[in-house]
DNA sequence: TACCAGGCTGCTA
DNA sequence: TAGCAGCCTGGT
C-alpha cells in the first residue's frame, strides 16, 4: 500500500481489493457516515471531519494530512490488517462465505469508540437503520462538540458521558430514540457517576468483556456482541440478528434453532474469524435479501 | 386503517 | 428456564 499526501487529501494506491467505501459503511457496522451525491461518504470521527471515496483504484481521504493519518486513520480503518489472507482463509471453509466474501470484498471492520458503539447500538435494538441514524445525529447536534463545516453542512461530535448527563430522559426522548431514552439515560447516569471507563472493557478477554456490556440496561446478547466486535476489537464475537439468522438458516443451520445456539455454531464453525465472517454474511444476505 | 420490522425487558408459568 | 407481550416509529 502506498501513501500519498497532496492538497489536503490522503490517497491509498494497492488496497482497492480490499477497500470499498460502499462496502464498508453499508455493511451494518456504523451509523454516522453519510452518503453524499458523487457517493464518496463524509463522516465524524476523534473530532476530525472526513470524506472518503474510492476513484479507480485509488481510496481518497479528504479534508485530512498525514499526521492524522499515522494518528487516527490507520487504525480507524483497520489498515494493518490483510483482509486478503482473512477472505482467502474464509472462502476455503465452504462455497457460501466463497460467494459472500466475493460479494463483499471490500469489507473491513472499523476500529470504532467503545463508548459511541455503546450507546448506538442500545438504540439500534428494535430499530431500523435510517430511525437509528437520525437518532445518534440528534443526540450529536443537541449534546456533541461542534467540529466543523464541510460541504455546507455542519458536523457533530458524538457526545461524552458527561456531556450526555445534561440531558433528562425527556430530553433523550426528544431525539427520537424512542422507548430507549431510559435505557440511554440510566447507562449514562451509571458511567458518569461512576467514572466508568468503558474503554477499559477492551482489555478484558472476549467473555468478561461481553459480561461487562450486557450488565448495561438495553444491553442484550446481540448488542453486547455488536458493541464487542465493532467498538472493542474482539473479533471472536457473532452477532445474531434477523438477518444473520435468516442465512444462517439458509446455509447452515436447521430453522427455529435458538439464538444462542446459532452463535455458539458460528463460534465453533468460524473460530477467531466469526466476527469478520459475520459481516461478509451479513452484508450477503441484507443485500440480496436472503431468506425474506 | 391495519400491519410489519426489529431486540430487550419484565412478567408468567 | 422458556415463552411471550409490549415498547416506538415510519413505511407499505
Amino acid at each position: 500500500m502506498n501513501i500519498i499526501e497532496k492538497d489536503n487529501k490522503i490517497i491509498l494506491e494497492g488496497i482497492s481489493d480490499d477497500f470499498d467505501p460502499q462496502h464498508v459503511f453499508d455493511c451494518g457496522q456504523c451509523f454516522r457516515w453519510l452518503k453524499e451525491e458523487d457517493s464518496s461518504y463524509t463522516g465524524v470521527v476523534q473530532g476530525r471531519v472526513i470524506n472518503v471515496k474510492k476513484e479507480n483504484d485509488l481510496i481518497i481521504f479528504d479534508n485530512t494530512n498525514k499526521e492524522d493519518f499515522d494518528n487516527i486513520w490507520f487504525d480507524y480503518f483497520d489498515l494493518g490488517r490483510d483482509y486478503s489472507e482473512i477472505k482467502n482463509e474464509l472462502k476455503i471453509m465452504d462455497e457460501y462465505l466463497e460467494k459472500a466474501t466475493e460479494f463483499g470484498q471490500g469489507i473491513r471492520i472499523l476500529q470504532q469508540d467503545g463508548w459511541e458503539m455503546l450507546i448506538s447500538f442500545i438504540i439500534s435494538a428494535n430499530n431500523r437503520i435510517p430511525m437509528i441514524q437520525r437518532a445518534i445525529n440528534n443526540l450529536s447536534e443537541r449534546y456533541g462538540k461542534f467540529v466543523g463545516e464541510y460541504r455546507g453542512k455542519k458536523h457533530y461530535a458524538f457526545p461524552t458521558p458527561e456531556e450526555l448527563s445534561q440531558a433528562s430522559v425527556e430530553d433523550i426522548r426528544a431525539c427520537q430514540t424512542g422507548f430507549r431514552d431510559k435505557y440511554i439515560k440510566s447507562v449514562v447516569d451509571y458511567v458518569s457517576e461512576n467514572n466508568e471507563d468503558v474503554l477499559s472493557y477492551r482489555e478484558l478477554n472476549t467473555d468478561e468483556c461481553i459480561n461487562e456490556l450486557v450488565r448495561f440496561n438495553g444491553v442484550g446478547p446481540k448488542v453486547a456482541d455488536c458493541i464487542a466486535l465493532f467498538g472493542m476489537q474482539k473479533y471472536d464475537t457473532f452477532p445474531v440478528d434477523v438477518w444473520v439468522k435468516r442465512v444462517m438458516e439458509e446455509f447452515y443451520v436447521e430453522e427455529n434453532l435458538s439464538l444462542p445456539k446459532i452463535r455458539k455454531f458460528a463460534l465453533e464453525k468460524f473460530g477467531d474469524l466469526a466476527g469478520f465472517s459475520q459481516q461478509y454474511l451479513f452484508y450477503y444476505a441484507r443485500e440480496l435479501g436472503i431468506g425474506r
